[in-house]
DNA sequence: AATTTAATCTATCGGCTATATAGATTTATG
DNA sequence: CATAAATCTATATAGCCGATAGATTAAATT
């Protein structure tokens, strides 16, 4: 039921660079840092992100990796799927392989998997909505009402 | 983000005990039987639903398993906190021991955390609220369609 | 008391996946 | 050509999931 870390060092990585647009090309090593990744690891990470298409590289001198799509219309759902696969509850509900489950006789009217169905349906609703975007403006939101909070207190 | 096989078997199990209600105490092979699930592996769930508060046992000649709360107000969220330990998506999110986040600094604009958030309370909101009764309804009624366009195509 | 039944406990195991690391290679820049 | 940086291949380690085996305890029946 848990998000992978891989799942949680994409997103950071990718909300780095919608952040600082500016910059360009950021390297790998400038993101692992930045963001306290293993950089190995944050590698095969962006590597992936390529291959999803939402993110361009550029090899050698000056090179580094940058945002393909917009941060407004990048959703976290698409970055999930790309990095975990899918986010089916359950592998009879995978959206990608449809696996059709071993032990239960009739899917159609199998309990489990309707309920799971609806929390597909609302993961997705929420997964498929908010993109990158959204994620900065909440999180420069909270910061902001913390810092006013603080401001006063004092 | 997959629900393991030991919630998927502790559901089935559940499930089946919810409707067969007359038979007072069932034995875990028979359960493990009609349910196809590995018999030890059965042990040990329904062993952990007992210790969740959600069935009785019975030991010795004329035992067996009985669920111990009602159908309609035992819900499959609580069911998957018992088998699964928690429902959050990430850790920093967890119900029960609140690990806090290695790597963020303010959790509180953390724009991951906002967004999981949101998600845990999706989640939650339909974990917490469908019961077993309603899996049993909900089946049974989806059966019952099944059969009847089974019925009129023929 | 003896026997049978069935849950409970203890221990273990293979395999898979997640996380992480190392080194070699390719591609581009200047 | 030298340098910079991504890319590829390979590996390691650990931990958990799913499953199994055997011994033990508790209750019921005879």
């Amino acid at each position: 039921m848990m998000i992978s870390k891989k799942s949680i060092y994409g997103l950071k990585a990718l909300l780095n660079l919608a952040r600082n647009s500016e910059r360009g090309q950021v390297l790998i090593a400038t993101l692992a840092e930045e963001e306290r990744i293993p950089k190995k690891f944050l590698e095969a990470i962006l590597l992936a992100l390529k291959n999803g298409g939402v993110l361009s590289s550029r090899i050698g001198k000056g090179g580094g990796y940058s945002l393909l799509a917009s941060p407004r219309s990048l959703t976290i759902g698409r970055i999930i799927r790309i990095l975990e696969g899918d986010m089916a509850p359950v592998s009879c509900l995978s959206e990608t392989e449809h696996s059709r489950c071993d032990e239960c006789d009739d899917e159609a009217s199998c309990g489990i998997r309707l309920v799971m169905a609806d929390l597909q349906q609302a993961i997705g609703s929420i997964m498929d909505t908010v993109t990158l975007e959204d994620m900065v403006n909440r999180s420069d939101a909270a910061a902001l009402a913390r810092n006013n909070l603080f401001d006063y207190s004092i």
